[in-house]
DNA sequence: TAATTATGGTTGCAAAATGGAACCTGTCAA
DNA sequence: TTGACAGGTTCCATTTTGCAACCATAATTA
């Protein structure tokens, strides 16, 4: 699979990934999420060239996770903002965050916390089901082809990493 | 910042992404996460050159995320297995395919589901608060500066990236 | 008034990462 | 003894990225 072709694999890991399969699309998402909206600042703080940053701020906007605001009339000042599309990543950034905290701290501490509004509390955000509410542990979930492999794999369109994953999870639910 | 800087950020989301920065590291995590443990497997179903996924894998085997295992000492094969660490990445790869299903779905629907044991239910994961336990929502937690960034900050030590992100996070904290 | 600085870029070229294809070693199966 | 498969390695072309210089506009400073 050339890389272009990632993007239409039929699992949305895959699909995720060929937006943020690159050096800098997520952390260009995770400076504009923690307040940081102009291009300067945005290049300044991940010393990223301003060529690559022009480039991945287009592709990000053509994507639809941010848009270009003229805050500033006069002066032609832009800020890039965060869309519906791309506030909804903050699940996958805390969880990468709370991935980093445990597995790559080091001595001084967590870095960033997060505060729960509603119950005060500083929290360690946790996947849970939607159904029972109750924390999805490893091991405590299995997984199932959904209606979209599913449909795709009697149509025979499956094929690559798509058809394997689509084999490998019918084998396990069987067992 | 050159991209072997990233790893130093005392950011999370930053060391994290300097292990999956690149176009295949996090999909290969998903084909073992999914049940791909053989190198040929792997290979084939991603269609990546025998050549990136060599590099790919020792990367992997370095930072500790999967580890080798001789499965067949006669034939002499291998499979790549998942670590604690490795296997801890679930719940970013659950938000990553959360995030896919709602933004860039097809016609035929969801392509994997996720099935919780406990319950019996297919589940939407949800990130939730720790502490209460009630699913945390956007617009209701705060960014807070942990005691990483804080210690550094009185050291003196920040800078490019954890600076501004520090300085953003203090900001909207007083507000 | 002239020179300098800040923002938000673009352009051109060198260096690094990636992809494609061929090749290699060990084992088995026909 | 030929072929096939697993699990690689090597070499080279293509693509992506990084570096540095440049540009236009507006404001600030000397």
């Amino acid at each position: 699979m050339r890389w272009e072709e990632v993007s239409t694999q039929a699992c949305s890991i895959g699909k995720a990934s060929s937006v943020f399969g690159d050096r800098w699309t997520l952390l260009i998402v995770r400076q504009i999420f923690f307040g940081l909206k102009r291009f300067s600042e945005i290049q300044k703080s991940l010393g990223i060239t301003k060529h690559r940053l022009t480039d991945r701020l287009n592709r990000l906007i053509e994507e639809g996770l941010i848009y270009k605001h003229l805050y500033d009339e006069t002066y032609n000042r832009y800020e890039y903002l965060l869309t519906e599309k791309g506030l909804d990543l903050y699940p996958v950034l805390i969880a990468l965050g709370q991935w980093g905290d445990k597995w790559m701290k080091d001595c001084d501490g967590v870095p960033i916390e997060y505060v729960h509004t509603n119950c005060g509390k500083v929290t360690k955000p946790t996947l849970s089901c939607s159904c029972c509410g109750e924390p999805l542990k490893l091991g405590e979930f299995s997984l199932k082809v959904g209606p979209g492999l599913c449909e795709k794999h009697s149509r025979g369109e499956l094929e690559g990493a798509d058809k394997m994953i689509y084999e490998k999870i019918s084998e396990s639910e069987t067992k």
